[in-house]
DNA sequence: TCGGATTACGTGCACCGTAATGATC
DNA sequence: GATCATTACGGTGCACGTAATCCGA
């Protein structure tokens, strides 16, 4: 049985051109790398390497078996990652979801449903992602803006969210009622970047916006508050977010500035959910 | 990076069901399997079993590492072989042959023109085997009753062979100039096994026979010797074997008993044989 | 003379086996 | 008490590093 390192060490020797190359690589002495490639040598009964002239290299056998080398290497990183998974993947429920808000409604749902399971939401900006994700099973379940029709999907809606901007009182449309998404036309827009498909949605309704986007949620608040910048600003149904303070929040009219989040999962899994869907609220009729 | 030996025990233990049972399965003590699964656990960070119960047993996790143990395993053995094999290639030319005469003609000839190279034969049946062989690189050059059509091989017949039966002088066929495969019906021939396309032509032939096929040239030549079974006796250029003493020989008058050989390799490799072509002889126009 | 591989030699770690202990039926 | 895994302990092989040697440029 040929150990790990000696493939290790081969493979490294390959890519380095030399054995002292490598040895500086592997933190290891030139004598070691030495010994081990005779050892590897003895053990397969061939001659990797052409020695006795100038400096010994890597013989066309040797070239060929480096190469065979980092493709064991490569299942046996392939093992510790496939484990480590399996492992995580074991304990953290992944979840997708196409935009942040229901990942805030979802987190204390999954607390109490399934316990001694951390659950774990990355959001996306498309459905396609999600549902890619899922049939590949990245992840276990998605909040999506439907129910994918089919057999194959078990889904329900559980909440509502309306999209507002929140305004400086001196902003030309701090007065409205509501705007439509035509009316902001031309307005730069401080938001976080992390916020799904609301992103995309708005860079097609709004036209000539400019979207300044923010890494965290902190940074995008704080601008807000420093600046006269027009934002965004949500209603959902028991909202952790407060609107800040100064502004005038301006709901949008349009139809698309509502969303109803379904909570989906493969059919084949929905007995595992059903707990879940038990403890989902239902989508709020109102708003 | 894990060492081989882990993978090796943990697939091991997979296998036996127990810790004590896989010791015994790998020469090693219990004691010895115990602190190796406790060190891949602790390098993976990852709880393979389930301890604590009655006996320690794979969790789900342990079981899928398992598996992907065996993957990594084979993937080793892959590495052993093809080196292995690499080397063989390197130091012998590998060629098939469609029967065992031609091979006795190139012996000489590759010894001639390919020093330093060991030349090992294949005597296979039928000519979709070699050509496959030579398709997937198993062989290098092959021996055939043909040169395929196309631009993809090179070949030139180089050698004559005719099959003859030979009989006991008081066979009712011993005194005739030659016969038919028809003529042989319901006899029962004793041959050597390895005779290439011979034998399934010979079954084609000749209605109703038995071969007792022997697997090596002594034990055939033996019973031949110490018996009035008819056998087969080729007339070949330069023959090494003699005709068996106290036997009639009769040639088969049919035009399949007589075979043209043609050497033929893939035509990438035609110039890597060109002196091979240039050492073998003419095929015989006569007989 | 220098850069780089091999050989020589002593050391320490890590794996091993035996023996004792623990745990569960 | 029997079976099986784990812990304890002493031994040893093996891979390591340092140092010396060898060999071409």
């Amino acid at each position: 049985m040929i150990e790990t390192y000696l493939l290790r060490d081969l493979a490294e020797i390959d890519r380095c051109g030399s054995f002292t190359a490598a040895a500086k690589a592997l933190f290891v002495s030139q004598p070691a790398l030495s010994r081990a490639m005779q050892k590897l040598e003895s053990q397969l009964g061939v001659e990797l390497f052409v020695r006795g002239s100038a400096r010994t290299a890597l013989g066309p056998l040797g070239r060929l078996a480096a190469e065979h080398a980092r493709v064991v290497l490569a299942a046996m990183d392939g093992f510790e990652a496939a484990v480590r998974e399996a492992d995580r993947a074991r304990r953290v429920l992944r979840y997708g979801s196409i935009a942040p808000a229901p990942v805030w409604t979802l987190g204390p749902v999954f607390a109490q449903t399934i316990p001694g399971r951390e659950a774990e939401a990355d959001v996306r900006e498309t459905e396609e992602e999600l549902l890619a994700a899922l049939g590949e099973g990245r992840i276990e379940a998605a909040v999506l803006l439907r129910t994918p029709p089919g057999p194959d999907w078990r889904g329900r809606p559980f909440l509502r969210e309306h999209l507002c901007v929140t305004l400086p009182p001196v902003h030309r449309l701090a007065r409205r009622k509501a705007v439509s998404f035509a009316d902001l036309a031309g307005e730069t827009f401080v938001l976080f970047g992390k916020v799904g498909f609301w992103l995309p949605l708005c860079r097609a309704k709004i036209p000539r916006a400019t979207f300044l986007e923010q890494g965290t949620l902190e940074a995008t608040r704080s601008i807000v508050a420093n600046s006269d910048l027009p934002a965004f600003f949500t209603a959902v149904a028991a909202s952790r977010v407060p609107a800040p303070e100064g502004r005038v929040v301006v709901p949008i009219r349009d139809r698309e500035a509502t969303a109803l989040y379904h909570f989906v999962v493969p059919a084949s899994r929905a007995d595992d959910f059903e707990p879940v869907f038990a403890a989902l609220p239902g989508a709020d009729p109102d708003n």
